[in-house]
DNA sequence: TATATCTATTTGTATAGTCAAAAGCGGAGC
DNA sequence: GCTCCGCTTTTGACTATACAAATAGATATA
């Protein structure tokens, strides 16, 4: 393995074990070049390449930092629903309907492949943009990965950007469907029976560990979920 | 602009233009370091950055090639039915539906920002995976910006492997909804009318002109999209 | 003929330096 | 108080060089 490399997994490491939390101070290039014994260039390669891939920031004369952690936006610009919602200029709240700590039952168990007693957060939130419902929020937090959500009431932040700033990412994966609304579904977000509607499924990884399962539905009509992306320039 | 982001986009520009096509050999290191009066180094960085892009394949002995191109798999794991279809193991067959040449509306020119005149290739096509309809693609191609589609039939390459073939990818656009099947849709389908399909509208540039636009509808309860994300090692 | 060995080419990693650009900080002058 | 100037720190870009690793192709050997 490169000296470069072994900089780079380090510093990522620290950074995704929550050793390093975001705003925290990197050392200095040339600190970094006598801890590993090697010239300047090859911890500024190791550096820039986190750079790029928005694990840190650096700036001039101030030095690097850990960013803040963020989902992937190149990879689809979805992740919480309230910040999404603001940045577009509407108005949002959101509703706890349930919460309550439980254990993981079988089924679920292997749906995430997480061991079957395994102490969990479950949630149930309705968020509602410009006075309309606009997602029903179904989620599973693994107490052990997280285990501060325990004392959380989630009643001023919604459990998605709590989570965003607690928990540093590092996998996720995303399914998305279109389902027909059952009987619940719809009295909950005031549509018809049978309608169609957006199912986004997240399940959150750090370090190996799941963090988080959310089942995210919206109304077919008034949600879609868009993204660009190209190669990015230097 | 520095050296090295000269040399970057120098490369990326002849690729994306076509200029350079898959397969073929990039100039290697010390030819381009001689032609921008440069270091070695500086031409590694510039294509250590495009292959890091995908954009091009380096290897030790033999030099350096254009890549082949493909959407960003990362971004998400569907770009092609045919080809989706095979490396899951299904059976895929397509049938053309319709083809014609024809100018763009007002309309439609004004949702793809393009002039209303434009001469385009509208296809429909439907995609048939293990005996069963799974998808209706309404496809418009720009004539301009692929001449060769005006003489190609499409009678035993779909649309989209075509055109991956042939253009090379710069940046692409894709909204993903879910919407109700209307009676035509639920026809070719053979779904009920009103049952929850997933669309998938992209629009895809090469250069900054649009090179296709195309609708997929799948039905809801056949179909769905899922991709794994991760920061990737270096 | 088939296989092992050598050689030349090309990329990959690293060094030790230089100079430049950005930006925080303190002090001089008003 | 405020503005401007220069000092210092830190990153950014680059050079010239060195050696290592991979490997295609040529050559030698069994």
């Amino acid at each position: 393995m490169s000296i470069y490399q072994r900089i780079f997994t380090d510093v990522e490491t620290k950074i995704l074990s929550g050793d390093w939390r975001p705003g925290d101070r990197i050392p200095v290039e040339h600190e970094l070049a006598a801890e590993y014994r090697c010239s300047r260039m090859t911890v500024s390669k190791a550096l820039s390449a986190l750079a790029e891939r928005g694990m840190i920031v650096r700036r001039r004369k101030t030095g690097s930092f850990v960013a803040s952690p963020q989902i992937d936006r190149t990879v689809m610009d979805i992740q919480d629903i309230s910040t999404e919602a603001e940045l577009a200029g509407h108005e949002h709240r959101f509703e706890i309907l349930a919460r309550k700590v439980e254990r993981l039952g079988e089924t679920e168990a292997q749906q995430l492949s997480e061991p079957a007693d395994a102490e969990v957060l479950r949630l149930q939130c309705l968020h509602i943009v410009d006075g309309r419902p606009n997602a029903i929020e179904r989620r599973i937090i693994m107490l052990d990965a997280v285990p501060r959500a325990r004392e959380e009431s989630f009643a001023s932040i919604p459990p998605g950007k709590w989570l965003l700033e607690q928990v540093p990412w590092s996998k996720a994966k995303h399914v998305i469907r279109a389902v027909s609304a059952d009987t619940v579904t719809a009295r909950i977000l005031q549509i018809e029976r049978g309608e169609a509607c957006l199912s986004l499924i997240r399940q959150t990884w750090q370090n190996g560990r799941t963090v988080t399962y959310v089942e995210i539905t919206h109304p077919g009509d008034r949600f879609q979920f868009a993204g660009t992306f190209h190669p990015t320039a230097i």
